[in-house]
DNA sequence: TATTGTTATACTCTATAACTATA
DNA sequence: TATAGTTATAGAGTATAACAATA
């Protein structure tokens, strides 16, 4: 019955998650060594350009707040928004509703060096995605939001051994 | 004819393009907090473990195949291989074919721990990717496998712009 | 001269701990 | 007392440059 058809699939699946890991880890880096001449040339890092991002796309952008979206701490971002200060793509002011807290908005500069990155990276992956049939791509879409989800919340209570 | 088609096609895999990134960064990040606690136990780091997995698989390994594979620098490896090797998990020697090269082999102990680590992280993915289609699996396998393939050489002589 | 490995150095990313200001 | 941000510090990962030994 299905304990067969589980059995054979999960075999398989172990084998085919090896590889999608070493599959991983060579498309991060290699992305990372193709992006480099971009972001040199903005004189950005990917960590800076990750919190720009961020700054960008939250509603109303706190340390705090990217810090968590991102997954690291807040002393990380505040160091990469230092930077992004210091190079006049994102301005830190107090709210005046909570004074502990810090409002993030880009500078019209910082604004057109977040497009120019994205755009780089979107084409170097979309360069590299041609000609994968697009039911390949949304599938894997579909399997990293859910390998996100997955891996997102530590399993707490539940026993795995 | 095709040009529409094409046109189309790129505006729609363009958010999908972005979405892909985005979920990639994420899993990348989640994957490496899960992985901690075992890296921790292990006493050895994310780029130790890629070391010695590289030791591992290659046929016969030495600092500059590792780095090669790994898409690093020379001492870079080394570096890790200066801490494998203090860990007891990676023996080096000197070639006798030729005098230059680091022939690289693991211990019983370096075995041990890269089949432990490598079943962790399986693990997690596997478990992650619990009631997910084999199908999208498979998918995402050619994907990254095509990805990876599109992003190692820069298309030096074929300007993109 | 070119290659393999190593050392020296520097910079980024990361985290934890401790501190300040505010709530 | 708790929270937001920051500073201080330390460890890991990375790279380039300079060097040694060998080819």
């Amino acid at each position: 019955m299905a304990a067969t058809v589980m059995a054979r699939g999960r075999a398989e699946s172990s084998e085919e998650v090896a590889e999608l890991v070493e599959r991983l880890h060579g498309v991060m880096r290699a992305s990372l060594h193709r992006l480099q001449p971009a972001l040199a040339a903005e004189k950005i890092t990917m960590g800076q350009f990750w919190a720009l991002h961020l700054v960008s796309s939250l509603e109303s952008a706190s340390v705090s707040s990217v810090a968590r979206h991102l997954g690291v701490s807040a002393p990380t971002v505040c160091g990469n928004l230092d930077q992004l200060d210091a190079s006049g793509l994102v301005r830190r002011h107090r709210s005046d509703r909570d004074r502990r807290s810090v409002v993030l908005s880009l500078t019209p500069s910082g604004r057109q060096v977040e497009a120019r990155i994205w755009g780089q990276i979107a084409g170097l992956v979309a360069e590299a995605a041609r000609g994968i049939p697009p039911s390949d791509l949304e599938a894997t879409v579909r399997v990293f939001r859910e390998l996100e989800r997955g891996l997102e919340a530590p399993p707490a209570g539940r026993g795995a051994r």
